[in-house]
DNA sequence: ACATAAACGAGACGGTACGTCTCGTCTTTTG
DNA sequence: CAAAAGACGAGACGTACCGTCTCGTTTATGT
């Protein structure tokens, strides 16, 4: 639980602020933290369903007001909640397999975990909530396309690979388990790697 | 929309009826399909997250009483709406290529359609949803491994085909694209069909 | 609990019946008297705002239909089974004294026990309902009003008392404690009576 | 109908503050009236047993759940709308005819009125509803003792008038008389303050 | 310094749905 | 036909969030 305490933000600057001309208070980046810490708590303990700005707001003492100041509803604060843990993009080493197998282990480590959560909320209220989502994974499934397409490019996979599809069956995977409560383990991600590698269809793993 | 009229209802016997001895009143097959109709209905106009059993209620004229006292929750009557017109599972042909696509494309216009609607639900609240969830589904995907693994028997897949996986590979880029938007067509029918049967993964349709 | 055995019931018959030619199926007799047994009971427990048929049924074993087949609503039940309990209405002695306290004593019995509970009911369903509780307690008012006009007669009180008016005081008073709590002793029914007789507004009891 | 439009409630204040250092929105007093108001139209249009939140809740326009913040019940809300229109206790003059008269005339038009409807409300449910109405009418009560007491002690009535009960016998015949609809009219007036202020219990109006 | 402007906390508000409850009606089967 | 069983419509209950709003307080600027 993070509660802040405001009276210490006294002669806090300068965090997020464009630029210069600005009057009035600013923004303060020790609220803007605490909100996305506490939702990434919220959406951990309890999912997308049950996060709820109220929950938010009694766990670090911001104002309500507060929170729909800066965000318009729950799922765009999920949104930036995730993507503020989300680390860097992949970046390709060239070793085709090592690669691949990064590309599926992010997949699941992902959407596996709290960037499923937002897949399952409602879309319907916020239109552009989907471009928002999709602002999000673009920047993920950009960098795992490209490592696809590099190795189509020296010949390690098909030249013609649809990698949005691909990338989609991944995913697609990962949800689906997710909701089903199936597990994604170790098995799992050798099955997608070989999958995508080689073309063989997921098969029982043999006995070692 | 499906007002009822229960005054039509005298006489109306024998639906549903398993056997003889019970006493009371019947159960009105009026009353049960058209909750049941309804609520396909305002699944299909505003997704399962608008559902609610007043606007089921307010449509069919049944009390929401009444669907309360045979659905505990909304989730429970979307489960039964959805497995209400879901038809018979595939009957398997022989013909391998047509049975696979044949998978392909009932899990795509199942999932695609109503039945991606629930597992988007939040399962928190009742306890054994998920296991509705798998009694509904459970037939279709006996259904669909077993066409995948005769195919298998007679060799034209791999003998040990993870069908479990397969089939959720399946469902996952068909819930997966349903809820990012993108399309659910024949291309993408025809890349599933020859990723199982043949082994390549998905690539970009040649220009004909 | 009054569980009530219609097995036993296979030949019952004529009682309360109006008479002779009925045709079909008599009114069970033990039927009857169970749910008026049962609803005084309820009514003691509980009072009139809890009772309910669908209790009279739980405890009797009777259906609500046939509650309903022979009382309108919960009202008419509870007037009924009432009346059932109030035994013969005053005779007068002749002794004005004893005569009034009975007055008051019967008052304090029946309105401060169940008879009160009714007063409280909703009147407004059922438009004639208030004709019946004056048929109910009309013949103990009667009777009252009797003993107070023949002591009138006989000079032991004002010729010209508006015994309608004075019942009301009574019955009201005895209602009201009963609503606020207060108590329904010996030194009200001293208080009543001597103030019938002899004209004394309710005086703080001397000591003795 | 009193629907509030809280439009215009902006630049609304200093309604029902004590003082300074309140915190958040204000309590709207346009809300507050409006409900109490409304309740109070209810009660009189359909009785107490007939009141419900929802009914006062559409008729102002103000929401259910802004009701249930501030009253956990009708009983509570009908309480206080009623003590909302109660206006001052009796001020004695001295007089003791006239204040005798008066304290009989307030106990018509206010248990004759909407009072009396509460006094017929179901206490089971909110344990400290009897203190509730006992703390809306005590202040009511004392003043009336205090006429009686202030008269007994001029030596207008009796020294040791049990002032409890004749007030339980005011309030009670005019609580019974609205209960089965006989007239609380100014006969009831002249014999009641007739029976107090000289002891002749009640008599038929003589022809003038 | 002092006005101005924005951030913030507190919390009232309308709205919508939830799931529960009881009432009185209606329908069906059994005896 | 009486009685038991129990489905049904109606409608109120009280709860829980949502997202909006108003209001007073707290911090920064800029003049």
């Amino acid at each position: 639980v993070i509660r802040i305490d405001l009276a210490r933000n006294r002669g806090a600057r300068d965090v997020m602020t464009t630029q210069g001309e600005a009057r009035g208070r600013k923004r303060s980046p020790e609220v803007h933290q605490a909100v996305l810490f506490a939702t990434v708590e919220v959406l951990r303990e309890l999912g997308y369903e049950r996060l709820s700005i109220d929950k938010v707001a009694a766990r670090t003492g911001v104002s309500k007001s507060t929170i729909y100041r800066w965000w318009p509803n729950k799922l765009r604060l999920a949104i930036e909640a995730i993507g503020h843990i989300m680390g860097e993009p992949l970046q390709p080493t060239g070793d085709t397999q090592a690669d691949v197998r990064a590309v599926v282990q992010r997949t699941i480590d992902a959407i596996g975990d709290l960037l499923g959560e937002v897949f399952l909320a409602d879309l319907g209220h916020d239109p552009d909530a989907a471009r928002r989502i999709a602002d999000l994974v673009g920047p993920y499934r950009a960098a795992h396309a490209g490592v696809l397409l590099s190795a189509a490019a020296r010949g390690d996979l098909p030249y013609d690979l649809d990698s949005t599809t691909v990338l989609d069956l991944l995913g697609g995977i990962v949800l689906y388990r997710k909701i089903v409560n199936r597990p994604l383990d170790a098995i799992l991600t050798d099955q997608l790697a070989e999958m995508i590698l080689r073309g063989t269809m997921p098969h029982a793993p043999r006995p070692t």
